[in-house]
DNA sequence: GAAATCGTTGCTAATTATGCCACAGTCGCG
DNA sequence: CGCGACTGTGGCATAATTAGCAACGATTTC
């Protein structure tokens, strides 16, 4: 298998692209930036993040702040989410857009590797099952998925994500923090752990066997975004009878961008 | 009881007032209009609706697009939710934010009362009770209320909200839709709905006995946020003891203002 | 097949955002 | 308790971005 994956492009695209107004994107992305990795931000601080002007920064977030998508503590004067995410949350709920355009892609990968196919989101510092599709066959059915979490260090769900992010981010997540066993096969070390992200980045895909359920065997690709991760696809089945996971990476990774493209719906212009 | 509410302030306040960002307050205008009336707006719609030029609007929802905020159909190109909007309702979930501020309100209502305390937000066509307070003596002890639906046009709790609803976006609501009726007590008419909106305006409360559930009293104020209806605060109890509910509306439009100011959380400035 | 509608894009004027500066609170420290 | 450092806020001239126009291409409707 060859590398085609582009590692190390993932320098989050600050600059605005031509036709967009850059103000508007602006604030966009530093909302963004009100995620797990961290909640609380000062003026300054957003300044010094993305190299604006501090009364730049300073504005953007009274933006923010007085549409609701931010509240800023009265005392601290730091920002933290608004309750504008909330009603976006609801609205992405009831829209049912992430079923509806990944369930089908799920269902033909699941229909023609005979495995369960999961699509996975960060949630805070584990790996969130959003959308999933059983393998039809098989004694093993696996139970409701949607909804699960899995740990950010264990099964190839997790990994073929978390290999993606800056190294910087990914030590704020491991360190200090110990780091779990769940089966036999956990890798617990935080080296070996770097070690082989290094390698699914270099392969681009992970694959892996029981680590975090026993006897489950998984592959998994990045799903990302506008060149930023943003989750992960899966296939799993069990150990015995899911041979060779590795064989499927190029269908898993065709459905991955299959998924981006819809995700990213921009519509078509004359340059596609 | 006097008419201490504004009635009819609710134009929504498209300027952006001064010290903010234009372009940036007017994408995120937008993207709050993709709620549960409007799910999908093209590029003409959203320049009519808000007054812009018809590039301005396609450039607003294209850098929204950029960012996963919306997504465009690549066919009908029109633009609905997007994913960001997942990432931030999670963040919102994660931050504990909601519960932090509302539930010591709600206790203390609950507790001055002897009534259940809930703060329900529009939800779809709905109100989603978000937190609740059981009230803490009397035998009906009332169930997990976080997360229950309420029908729009029946029970103070919806109708404390959606009175102050523009007349035009209520009849999208009703309009068409059958009325249902739940409890003998249920308003099915529906001008006779509009006559008692009217009038919930005017009193500023919204006070009901068994509309949707039988032997229930409740009463209700709107909780607006800069100026527009954002959800509604209520108290309620077993119609036998929680006697000549009225009395604690002005308990009520306290706590809803407690919650507006710190759900607006706006640094303080000196002029305030 | 024609007309109307919708979305997209270059261009220039003009509004808007920018960055600098100075000020006002706040916190921490001596 | 007062001093210094820092953070957030606001005014203002400049410079850059956006607004609006108008024309085009692509779709859809009649």
């Amino acid at each position: 298998m060859t590398v085609t994956h582009d590692v190390g492009s993932f320098a989050d695209d600050r600059a605005t692209p031509d036709g967009l107004l850059q103000t508007a994107d602006r604030a966009l992305q530093v909302l963004l930036h009100f995620d797990g990795l961290r909640t609380e931000w000062g003026v300054t601080e957003v300044a010094e993040e993305f190299g604006f002007n501090k009364s730049i920064a300073q504005r953007l977030l009274a933006t923010l702040a007085h549409r609701g998508f931010l509240i800023a503590d009265p005392d601290t004067r730091r920002y933290r989410i608004g309750p504008s995410a909330m009603t976006l949350g609801h609205a992405w709920e009831r829209s049912g857009s992430l079923r509806a355009i990944v369930d089908p892609i799920l269902r033909e990968l699941s229909a023609r590797t005979d495995a369960t196919a999961i699509l996975a989101l960060p949630d805070n510092l584990h790996m969130r099952a959003v959308a999933a599709v059983d393998g039809s066959s098989g004694p093993l059915r696996v139970y409701p998925l949607v909804g699960e979490l899995y740990p950010a260090h264990a099964g190839a769900t997790s990994k073929a994500f978390y290999a993606y992010l800056p190294a910087q981010q990914r030590q704020l997540l491991f360190a200090g923090r110990p780091i779990a066993r769940f089966t036999d096969r956990t890798v617990t070390d935080a080296s070996a752990l770097e070690a082989e992200f290094l390698r699914i980045r270099q392969q681009g895909y992970a694959s892996t066997v029981g680590e975090y359920d026993s006897h489950v065997a998984v592959v998994a690709v990045l799903v990302s975004v506008r060149g930023e991760p943003y989750g992960s696809l899966s296939l799993g089945g069990p150990e015995e009878s899911f041979v060779n996971p590795e064989q499927h990476v190029p269908l898993l990774r065709h459905a991955a961008q299959q998924i981006e493209r819809r995700l990213t719906g921009r519509p078509r212009t004359r340059k596609d």
